[in-house]
DNA sequence: AGAATATATGAACGGCCGTTCCGACGAGCA
DNA sequence: TGCTCGTCGGAACGGCCGTTCATATATTCT
């Protein structure tokens, strides 16, 4: 009778692993989101996951600045800020407009304001 | 005068590197979070980087499960969900309650489902 | 055209990260 | 008291990641 929750055997075709409530392990499985939304994200956060990037979207998210303002306000390399500028355009986090030699960067998305905003607002009620 | 759009030479005390906007980065610089702050967000989103924590942190934010149900749940060894669980932990993103042998985990705050979902929706919206 | 400036890019290196494998530990059961 | 089960933790290994250094490209200035 489907829908019983009960112990499973090993081989009975979902995973090799022994479990207690096969009905929470179907619902869950059926609710998961996809691969690709799940990886999409994954990369999204890890792309966040680091201090000097996490830094240029929170200076972003008050107004757009240059490649080397976003250097001289965090105190780093020029080097380090193209690069991580480089990551947070590939996941499309960030857009910029060319103005003679001057990039200016800016967040692509509200969103990202949002999620870091949200971010920063679950850390700092310790 | 103070204000003013300028040029900065490499040795004015803020940086080594010249900038365009001295304003824009004196100001980016007072609204920076505190370095512990970045510190801690960056953790937090580098521990939800990862598509096996993500997922875990998804499937809790219907339901607490306990270890062997996620690792079911997720098709992956019961020693990777433990693992994954550690780092969770120790982000303060899940809890857990022991009940005999099981240990039943579940998010350890509103906060996390709301920044997962707010994720989901950016990444859903191509 | 040549120099200087703003930015991007590639290679290389040291370190961290996720997985796997294996053993430890505590709780229930015989 | 043994045995099994659910979970945790450590060690090790292969791979990825962030930084640095050096160089390339494009644009402005003289």
């Amino acid at each position: 009778m489907p829908g019983v929750s009960a112990k499973r055997s090993p081989t009975d075709g979902i995973c090799d692993v022994p479990c207690v409530e096969e009905r929470k392990v179907r619902q869950t499985r059926k609710a998961m989101k996809s691969a690709a939304a799940v990886a999409t994200l994954a990369e999204t956060f890890k792309v966040l996951g680091d201090p000097t990037r996490l830094r240029i979207v929170f200076a972003l998210s008050r107004d757009e600045m240059c490649v080397c303002d976003l250097a001289a306000s965090l105190g780093v390399s020029q080097s380090v800020v193209s690069h991580s500028l480089r990551a947070l355009r590939q996941m499309r986090l960030v857009r910029f407009r060319k103005e003679g030699k001057i990039a200016y960067y800016a967040l692509d998305d509200d969103h990202i304001a949002t999620l870091v905003g949200e971010g920063f607002r679950h850390v700092e009620e310790q």
